[in-house]
DNA sequence: TATTGTTATACTCTATAACTATA
DNA sequence: TATAGTTATAGAGTATAACAATA
């Protein structure tokens, strides 16, 4: 089912939107905005608000080297954002806390980025439903995506 | 309209299915198979085969500084995927266009960033399609992403 | 002995400034 | 005078290696 050819047309034309249209820099602009690096504002992404999350965590997840999370964890410290806090039954494992600021700064960091292109404006409010409809059911199986979520619910 | 509730939610499920599901490291690993790195890939997507780009559009589209564009096109140079040729009237201008193996790159790199994943497996053929026509018709109203792909069509 | 996180260091990525050639 | 691209250089981002503390 997932080789369909609508289903990779699909697929290859929100790469396009995303990457390519008009919101292509919405990252770069956002971070800007608020002052931060892209690598900053997407560690705030991965910190549910009132939750620690160890910091091995999003070094697996982003794959990249233990050394670069403790860089992000001091930079974002230094900005008074998060906290780092020891983990409840494990000494050796800290993890990364927002802190008030640190949500606020999420919270705004969301607004900007889910802030829909104005192509989304060819759509009517019926097809701006469909596609929700569509979007959530992909998102709804994807294993990472949904994992992820249930952490950040807490 | 493009404030509608549903449609800001189906933005931001395509952002989060696009940067934190499945498919959240795929440039990564693509770039990581063709031995380029994600700034190479992503050079070698904007220039159409067949076609010369002039260096300061890179920079243009990307806000990036020229020398880095320089930079770029050094790399690929040294790697035989692109060519400098001078323009056709403006002898400052030096435009980019990619070699026969570029060209073959270019088309693999295509092929793994745009393979769609599992999680579209979700929808049935007939949802694949409807998502599919939802996408483009965003992708038709939106000016850049149009405006490139013209480029791209000679 | 294996794992978490830190430090020191080096390499890659990207920008700034000064420059050459062309318009 | 203004614009396209290059060079040299500096800064940010990211990895590697050696290490301390804990499991």
């Amino acid at each position: 089912m997932v080789s369909t050819k609508a289903g990779r047309e699909a697929w290859q034309t929100m790469c396009e939107i995303l990457f390519e249209g008009e919101a292509h820099d919405r990252i770069q602009v956002a971070s800007a905005e608020l002052g931060l690096s892209p690598g900053l504002m997407k560690t705030l992404f991965h910190l549910p608000p009132g939750d620690g999350v160890p910091m091995r965590d999003l070094a697996d997840h982003w794959s990249c080297d233990a050394s670069y999370v403790t860089n992000l964890a001091d930079q974002l410290e230094e900005r008074g954002l998060v906290e780092r806090r020891p983990h409840a039954t494990d000494r050796r494992i800290k993890t990364l806390v927002l802190t008030a600021r640190g949500a606020a700064v999420r919270e705004r960091a969301q607004a900007l980025l889910y802030e829909p292109p104005s192509s989304l404006d060819a759509l009517t409010a019926t097809e701006q439903r469909a596609l929700r409809d569509l979007l959530r059911k992909i998102a709804a199986g994807d294993a990472e995506l949904t994992a992820s979520r249930a952490l950040a619910a807490g």
